[in-house]
DNA sequence: AAATTAATATACCGAACTGTATATATTGTA
DNA sequence: TACAATATATACAGTTCGGTATATTAATTT
């Protein structure tokens, strides 16, 4: 991949993360990103594409790095689902956490047939999938219950947490999820 | 209130919850509520007032039908918060149903020193002690502890449900409150 | 050194945006 | 009937938006 092509979508990515999608114009971005719309529009095809590009790397970085995370720590599955909110909280945490693309960008176009909410409602689906396969192999009954209770959970937390840095609502939410896991796997 | 300047607030509210705020011009609102921009700037300053405003009644309704339904049902401070989520998922479930203004708005305006950022954030801070209210009436120890989980459970499933209607995200919102409020009790 | 590719600079288009100026019509009230 | 408030119609200022055309410069390759 092109080393501007890149930039640019770094760039992207931080001011739509910090700014919104729709209040972040094209020049904004190629301002600082220290190049021109020309080559912006060389590399993707519209501001769309560009937006569709930044979600599928940023749900992306988020996966494999916390995929890692759980392969790091334990191979057993009851210690990977237990430790899931763990690793959340370390990234939310992190300085480097602006928050979760799909789920600001949902909010952002609420209009289901607008390609970005239908994305960010895929990986909705997908982060929610992820969990489940974690319950499924750590014998929970329930999967898919228990992976819609703590995807709703991360995404409440990673909400409030957007909302109000530091506001500390991971903590419960690990609390809360500890709760339900066991109750699940007791069940 | 001028019949007007309530046709233009309801248009305003309906537009800006299913396409967002930043994608609704002025110009569309008056052309839907049937009046012209001259009017609506006698009646709001700006845009972002209009904005406040919207959000504010909003938030309003939905607390005042709230309040109601829990008066309603039974005035045993127990039964109040067990039966918050059956509420909400009334709500939810309603054909009435747009989604949470602040929650929607604090994704679209992501900075925190923006004034519709900082009336979404109190929004969700006084929905939080709303709940807390409720669990100290029901002489939860940690009641703030609780509250912050449940309104994490319901700002889930909220975004859920505007992600994709029918999506039953608050059915398991309200089987894990309800794990998560016995534990609190016991404790 | 010549040719090809990559990136820049800059100017521009049409559309949409918030907000205002001005002048006219409609209504309620005295 | 006359006055005052309210609402309309319309045009426009000023800006920003996404996206393109054109011409020039820098870097890489043959």
């Amino acid at each position: 991949m092109s080393i501007l092509k890149d930039k640019i979508l770094e760039t992207a990515t931080d001011l739509f993360h910090t700014r919104g999608i729709n209040s972040t114009g094209v020049d904004t971005i190629v301002a600082v990103a220290g190049t021109t719309k020309m080559t912006l529009y060389k590399y993707f095809g519209s501001k769309e594409d560009l937006s569709l590009e930044v979600l599928q790397k940023s749900q992306q970085d988020f996966q494999f790095w916390l995929n890692e995370k759980l392969n790091a720590n334990s191979k057993k599955p009851n210690d990977k689902i237990q430790q899931l909110f763990d690793h959340v909280e370390e990234w939310v945490n992190s300085p480097a956490f602006i928050g979760v693309g799909f789920i600001k960008a949902s909010a952002e176009f609420p209009n289901e047939e607008n390609p970005i909410h239908q994305l960010s409602n895929q990986q909705s689906r997908e982060f929610r999938q992820f969990i489940s396969k974690l319950a499924s192999e750590a014998s929970i009954k329930d999967a898919d219950g228990l992976a819609l209770q703590l995807s709703l959970l991360f995404e409440g937390a990673v909400q409030a947490e957007q909302m109000k840095r530091g506001s500390g609502a991971i903590k419960f939410a690990k609390k809360a999820a500890k709760i339900l896991i066991d109750g699940a796997i007791k069940a």
